[in-house]
DNA sequence: AAATATTTGTCCGTATGTATC
DNA sequence: TGATACATACGGACAAATATT
């Protein structure tokens, strides 16, 4: 009677823990009042104000673990670009070489960073990320991941949390719409990668290039087909 | 035993969610299936799947009326840059940094595509937003907007709209986080841009690329503070 | 080290309001 | 008008993970 209805509740309740964060400044890593304490100072059960609160952990705003509570997570943008690639991808295939390109682009552009961080240490790693590989193709197997791995574990080194963020962003969409006839191995995978990983080994600065290049040359990362050029290419 | 530990059964719920909404390619408008199917088709309580339904209402995905349904929204992401970004947490800016030293390798990635792309009209397009952004900056005035626009308009004509997409919310998130301090004009902008934009209008490749190279290497955007190599680093 | 309390995770049941036919 | 389907909201109960004593 009195209340305004034609708003939820859980809206409301996701409202109010959203200004209790900013009220109390809380930083990452405080603790919010727990569920009972909030369903009682709320005046909500505890399934509405649980829905408020899980939206705000698949944000990546807070998060919740038994026994301890719920706290206010580390700034990071991964919910950000994960969306952000999301907000872009429902053409089908487009899309997605749009975001590969990209990759491709990042990926390239930090090689020179790669190269010159890249210690004996992040270099074995890769070596013993590459043999798993391997051995998983020849016997067959969903390599994925191991393509996954063998590329954020070259940038994970330069100690730009943000740029991981991004590329996983990347890695995680790329997942979703991946057809079936593409989780298949590539065999030409494991011959670049190994380029790549010799190059780093033998410290073949050049060669390291070439083999980034080579690997991102591939027709899965081809350009969208860009509008023709009205320009008069001085050079081509 | 089976069940994958370490994950919550309503992030599991979201994900699924999610990917259904993308893998089916459901417009604005389009209902997903009733809680009840859905809790019998995932297997979980309803309970855990309107956590997970809810946090999706929450983010703009979908939008649930009683008698009705579940039906998905027009995706906007509004609310997720005022939502989301709402701990401005000293690990902040680091962040940022690194988000600003992304965007400079993807716009210096695509600067050869750029010089390829661009044909006379966006470049004179290119020459009328750089001289209201001039005349802006000799009066003192606001040039945040100027710059950014000036910018998307060398990458709008690549055609790629994840690109743009990506690059609008980088543009949105740093201007949230933007200091007041570091709102007021940088003479050395109109320079650099001037710069970029006269390469362009003489079809100067060479100029262009050290024009763009330039106008990144200031401060802003100087790339994080990385470990040192212990790399016997053969050229520097 | 072990028992206990706390807190979140998950499920079930029930009642109510609203939209659709 | 009535009947049905659906989401909204509440409460109780137990399990699992963690913290505390």
């Amino acid at each position: 009677m009195s209340k305004q209805r034609d708003e939820k509740l859980y809206i409301k309740v996701f409202r109010e823990l959203r200004d209790y964060i900013l009220r109390h400044n809380l930083k990452p890593g405080d603790l919010i009042p727990t569920e009972m304490e909030l369903c009682d100072k709320l005046g909500v059960s505890r399934n509405v104000l649980r829905e408020a609160i899980k939206a705000m952990e698949l944000m990546g705003i807070v998060t919740s673990r038994p026994g301890r509570g719920t706290a206010v997570c580390p700034f990071s943008l991964d919910f950000i670009f994960q969306n952000v690639l999301l907000s872009t991808a429902d053409d089908s295939e487009k899309a997605i070489l749009e975001m590969l390109n990209i990759r491709k682009k990042i990926e390239l552009g930090y090689m020179h960073e790669v190269f010159r961080v890249l210690n004996y240490e992040h270099i074995r790693n890769l070596r013993e990320n590459f043999d798993r590989f391997k051995e998983r193709q020849e016997n067959h197997l969903y390599t994925l991941d191991a393509d996954h791995d063998f590329h954020m574990a070259m940038f994970a080194p330069l100690g730009n949390n943000t740029l991981i963020t991004l590329l996983e962003a990347i890695w995680q969409v790329d997942a979703i719409f991946r057809p079936e006839e593409k989780l298949l191995f590539k065999p030409e995978t494991i011959a670049e990668h190994e380029a790549i990983l010799r190059a780093l080994e033998e410290h073949n600065e050049e060669a390291f290039f070439a083999a980034m290049l080579s690997h991102f040359s591939m027709g899965k990362y081809a350009p969208a087909a860009g509008k023709p050029s009205l320009h008069i290419s001085a050079a081509d």
